[in-house]
RNA sequence: GGGCGAUUAGCUCAGUUGGUUCAGAGCGCCUGCCUUACAAGCAGGAGGUCACAAGUUCAAAUCUUGUAUCGCCCA
């Protein structure tokens, strides 16, 4: 029976088709099998309303080929997927929704408003996950998991009571990084600094009682100055000892402050005298408290100005402020000079708004005491990174981390589990929601803010398993395998993860830390919505379909190198699929296939065989060491410039041949290679090897699905070295044949003769294999003449001389100059060989093996040169 | 200021343990082919002082140090 396939791969119906057989058979889904080995990787989450973008395609990919091969591998093969609450983005979406409606949050009160968060979940929730199902993703979708959900969300319980009872979590007054647009404080690892090109503003204070004396300030943020509650110099600091302890005039509020000493301040900066504002500045705020200094509020939660500042700047916004203040001071003559000035600015690494430092009342977590575990944990190798030069940065994190700020001022989220009692003031944290004081009886009153949604996060690998609960699942999946992920997210979540693993579970939460590169455009700058720089991977899957888009993302996935994109570099993926899909068109054109090893094989047959051993065992290889890209690259090669530009052609011969048995033997050799092939594929390019391989066993079989196979393992038996350096001296010599014709330009349709000379044994395979050389550089007659024949033109193997006398159609002059070329080539290398072998450092010094190499190489270049000089002879 | 990465063919990038089978791939380019699997293809070809300098070594794209340019992270 033959099959008609299509000749160019189409594959949009293919790719639907078989992720619905695939999930609705349930061969993503997972069950606790302790007799059975396990493999397991938690999905990173993406935001619940999200879109898939190419960083994402490329970790699901990497991901889905791990998951799948070790599927493959016979391993309980988990891949959990899920999404994350986001608390700060997605609020900010509902709000701007809601605000496009002119509802204001504020208006519609918390519960209705998380109504509506709520809301907008379920209608875009399920978005990337569909996409994600477009790509392939293998992943037990009965398992996904929400950072909201009941469970998860008692996970996060648990771990607030558990770190506040060990006193790891503490509530305190500090300067935050508070970003006004979010009007809620996120931790020091959300602020991205940035150097900027500001300006440094010198301004006067006047000095109280001592007329027309002033001390000067530097500052980068003047609008501050209305919340300064001192000046500070260094005692050491000879140009103000006297006016320390003076009082100086604050300009325009007319404040008076008193000048202070503390040896923080830096004598260099500025004019070595710094204002003072405890309320808006981390380090100001330290001195306020050593000074027991007052705290006086200028800017409010949006980034205006409060009461505070005075009636003339209420209200403004804080650049605005800046501004007028400036107009004011300079028409004061207070402004003695704008300098510039190179700083470094924090910006919210949500929405790129400036942050302000701002003292508010907030939760920590005490990280100390869990970062030495954690860095433990890698240190000693449980846990290794690759690439491992990301560790260092893992270590840098931990050995200087800091406090982590975990409470946010917003309504979506875990709120945070902790009560006051309205009349004795006591703090009450506690599994269930306590009714009432358990101190007094008083009334309670929950906190109002909601955790950091990293605090959730960071409990992905076990709470999605059902943490703190004691289940099957934790015990059986629980540590994970590897976690996928990029390297801008270490901080954030990775590090942290560690953390809450060797904290809550008692153990790490991976073994493995893979980090992928990043995805940039092709001048490489980040992809950004702002940019529109961005590459849809969902438009490039309709465009090249999946499978091309996981080949081209696995291909240019080298070593955590950042990758440059641009849409064609699908095409090779696209390319390489329709090669795949006519390879197996053309078996299929050939009629019934047979499985299984042909009885009797001969050269071609051995060493195709031979070869698929030895890159299926190179592909293991290389998956464990988490070269995908190499074990794609070594069966892409394998497939398309071994099996079909030569395999396929070797048989063609037999396969339009007379010589029955012989056709169906090499049809099911090829058949056994190809579905091989298919197999080694499979993990990077589901769609296409499975319809394929469903197309070659003619009929459903549910047992022969791919995705539920075995994963090809070298077997001994038919490693072949003799056919393979065989082959590859046949392969030499038609090599140089179709060389030798192209150069003479003779039409490959034209049959010709050739005429060895040199080793017997190798003319004798020659002979043997004339069928190859018909085949493949049309040449049908091997001649071992006594004499050179001339006119000819040649070329030179180690141990073989070929001769194509081809009359008329050569040109003598032409052929001079190809042999006078290959002459001094010849002649390059022998004097490098030469001077290496007269080297007595090198004769004594190289190991002997190397020396003898070298030596070899000398001798038959020799031999070459020698030949190649006297076929320069004969032509003249 | 500290750390990390990059610099190899026109472009995008490989090159793991130093050794003329290590100077490679894909794309692009040139020549010839619509050869009954595939023009998204086939056959052949051109193209690189491996950023620069010094050093180690018998031997360096590969190891060391320095310089330059670009990028990232941390402070």
């Amino acid at each position: 029976m033959k099959i008609e396939l299509a000749k160019v791969y189409d594959p949009k119906n293919v790719e639907a088709k078989w992720y619905r057989i695939w999930e609705e058979g349930g061969y993503f889904r997972t069950e606790v099998n302790p007799d059975k080995a396990r493999y397991c990787i938690m999905m990173p989450p993406p935001n619940v309303t999200g879109v898939l973008h190419m960083g994402h395609g490329l970790q699901d990919t990497i991901q889905d080929a791990l998951i799948r091969y070790y599927r493959m591998m016979g391993m309980e093969s988990l891949w959990l997927p899920g999404t994350d609450h986001a608390g700060i983005s997605t609020q900010n979406v509902v709000e701007k929704k809601l605000l496009k409606q002119g509802i204001k949050k504020e208006n519609l009160g918390r519960e209705k408003f998380l109504e509506e968060v709520w809301k907008h979940k379920e209608e875009h929730g399920d978005v990337i996950s569909m996409q994600k199902r477009l790509l392939g993703d293998s992943a037990d979708w009965s398992r996904e998991r929400f950072t909201m959900d009941a469970q998860l969300s008692k996970a996060v319980r648990a771990a607030f009571v558990h770190l506040y009872k060990k006193g790891l979590i503490y509530r305190g007054d500090y300067i935050v990084n508070w970003c006004p647009r979010c009007r809620s404080a996120i931790s020091d690892d959300e602020v991205n600094h940035q150097e900027h090109q500001g300006h440094l503003w010198w301004i006067n204070y006047y000095l109280k009682g001592l007329p027309n004396q002033f001390i000067q300030v530097a500052t980068t943020r003047p609008e501050t100055m209305l919340g300064d509650t001192a000046v500070a110099v260094n005692p050491k600091d000879p140009r103000y000892k006297g006016l320390i302890g003076k009082t100086a005039i604050l300009p325009v509020i007319k404040r008076e402050i008193p000048i202070i000493g503390d040896s923080m301040v830096d004598l260099e900066f500025g004019t070595g005298a710094v204002k003072v504002t405890p309320a808006h500045d981390p380090n100001d705020y330290e001195i306020s408290l050593r000074h027991g200094l007052p705290v006086v509020v200028v800017l409010d939660e949006e980034g205006r100005m409060t009461a505070e500042a005075g009636d003339e700047y209420v209200g403004m916004d804080r650049f605005e402020c800046r501004e007028a203040l400036i107009e004011e001071l300079n028409a004061r003559k207070l402004l003695v000079k704008v300098t510039n000035h190179i700083h470094s600015v924090g910006h919210c690494y949500r929405c790129r708004t400036v942050i302000e430092p701002y003292l508010s009342r907030q939760w920590f977590v005490k990280m100390q005491p869990l970062a030495e575990p954690a860095i433990k944990a890698v240190r000693d190798g449980r846990i290794k990174f690759v690439p491992g030069r990301w560790a260092k940065v893992y270590f840098g994190w931990l050995e200087n981390v800091r406090d982590w700020c975990i409470s946010r001022q917003l309504w979506w989220g875990h709120r945070i589990p902790v009560w006051y009692c309205e009349d004795c003031g006591e703090l009450t944290v506690e599994m269930e929601d306590p009714t009432e004081c358990p101190k007094c009886g008083g009334e309670l009153e929950q906190d109002p803010d909601v955790l950091d949604t990293w605090f959730s996060s960071w409990l992905w690998p076990f709470s999605t398993l059902g943490w703190p609960e004691d289940t099957a699942e934790m015990k059986y999946f629980y540590p994970t395998d590897v976690l996928v992920s990029g390297y801008d997210i270490i901080f954030f979540w990775i590090a942290r993860m560690i953390i809450a693993g060797l904290e809550f579970t008692g153990d790490i939460p991976y073994r493995t830390v893979y980090i992928t590169g990043m995805i940039r455009d092709e001048f490489g700058r980040w992809m950004s919505k702002s940019l529109g720089n961005g590459i849809d991977p969902i438009d490039m899957i309709e465009q090249y379909g999946a499978d091309a888009v996981r080949y081209s993302l696995v291909a240019l996935n080298t070593e955590g190198q950042d990758i440059k994109l641009a849409p064609s570099r699908f095409e090779m993926g696209r390319n390489f699929a329709n090669k795949l899909w006519n390879a197996g068109r053309f078996l299929l054109m050939q009629g019934d296939l047979k499985g299984g090893a042909a009885a009797e094989m001969e050269l071609a047959d051995k060493w195709i065989v031979s070869r698929f051993q030895r890159i299926s065992e190179n592909a293991h290889l290389q998956i464990k060491k988490y070269r995908l890209n190499d074990a794609l690259g070594a069966i892409y090669e394998f497939t398309w410039h071994e099996y079909c530009d030569w395999y396929v052609e070797l048989i063609k011969a037999r396969l339009y041949g007379k010589d029955e048995g012989g056709r169906e033997r090499a049809l099911q050799t090829a058949r056994m290679i190809f579905g091989g092939i298919l197999k080694l594929l499979h993990p990077f390019m589901p769609f296409i090897t499975e319809e394929l391989n469903r197309a070659l066993l003619r009929e459903a079989v549910d047992g022969e699905l791919l995705i539920k196979s075995v994963y090809p393992v070298s077997e001994a038996e038919y490693l072949n070295g003799k056919a393979e350096s065989e082959m590859s001296f046949i392969q030499q010599v038609i090599y140089q044949i179709r060389n030798l014709r192209a150069e003479m330009s003779v039409p490959l349709m034209k049959m010709a003769e050739v005429v060895l000379f040199g080793d017997a044994v190798k003319i004798a395979l020659l002979e043997r294999h004339l069928g190859y050389l018909t085949t493949l550089c049309k040449v049908d007659r091997i001649l071992q003449g006594k004499e050179k024949p001339r006119p000819a033109v040649s070329a030179v193997l180690p141990g073989l001389e070929i001769f194509l006398p081809l009359g008329d159609l050569i040109d003598i002059d032409a052929e001079r100059e190809r042999l006078e070329k290959e002459r001094s080539r010849v002649e390059g290398r022998l004097n490098g060989l030469r001077k290496k072998l007269s080297n007595q450092n090198f004769l004594q010094k190289a190991a002997p093996e190397v020396v003898e190499k070298e030596k070899n190489k000398l001798e038959s270049a020799e031999q070459e040169l020698a030949k190649i000089e006297a076929n320069i002879e004969l032509l003249e």
